[in-house]
DNA sequence: GCCAACGTTGGC
DNA sequence: GCCAACGTTGGC
């Protein structure tokens, strides 16, 4: 059992488009980062928890609570030539980029950048190392307790 | 729009 | 295997 951060912009995909589709689940597509992707190929399992996070957006930061829904399978949008995540070099019968479905379990109130930042217990999270772009970062089980303490305190 | 930071690519 | 150039991420 592990726990994850797991980045995506609003405007393609935010907390509120989940809960919208079926089952409350999204396939994770779109990841291009082989650390990201290792990630959610060899560490991730049905049930680890997730921190859903708004990227490069007016107010950055963590809006609901997810669980991995699937074991990793293959992105499809790699193969197809219209879609912005196609990648010519993968093949069908050797796909490079897996990624798994994600289920929002409940939206939270809005954890912002800043507030994450100001919080002590938080400042070894991945996310918030100067510099960090990794669309997926695991959680230690400290860290994710901080936060749902946080999340449960008013903002 | 700017820019720091980082990952990837490709020439050598 | 090195490393410069390039592209992308993402906060501000």
């Amino acid at each position: 059992m592990h726990y994850w951060l797991m980045k995506s912009e609003p405007s393609e995909c935010s907390v509120d488009d989940v809960l919208a589709s079926p089952k409350h689940s999204v396939p994770w597509f779109g990841v291009r980062n082989f650390q990201a992707r290792n990630f959610m190929r060899e560490q991730m399992a049905i049930g680890d928890g997730v921190l859903f996070y708004h990227s490069s957006c007016p107010e950055p930061g963590i809006v609901g609570l997810a669980e991995v829904a699937s074991t990793p399978y293959p992105d499809e949008t790699q193969f197809d030539p219209k879609s912005h995540y196609y990648d010519a070099a993968s093949r069908p019968d050797k796909p490079r980029w897996y990624l798994v479905d994600v289920k929002v379990i409940e939206k939270t109130r809005l954890l912002s950048l800043p507030e994450m930042r100001a919080a002590p217990q938080l400042a070894s999270m991945i996310v918030l190392r100067r510099g960090n772009r990794l669309s997926i970062t695991p959680v230690t089980d400290s860290e994710w307790k901080d936060v749902l303490r946080l999340l449960k305190a008013p903002g």
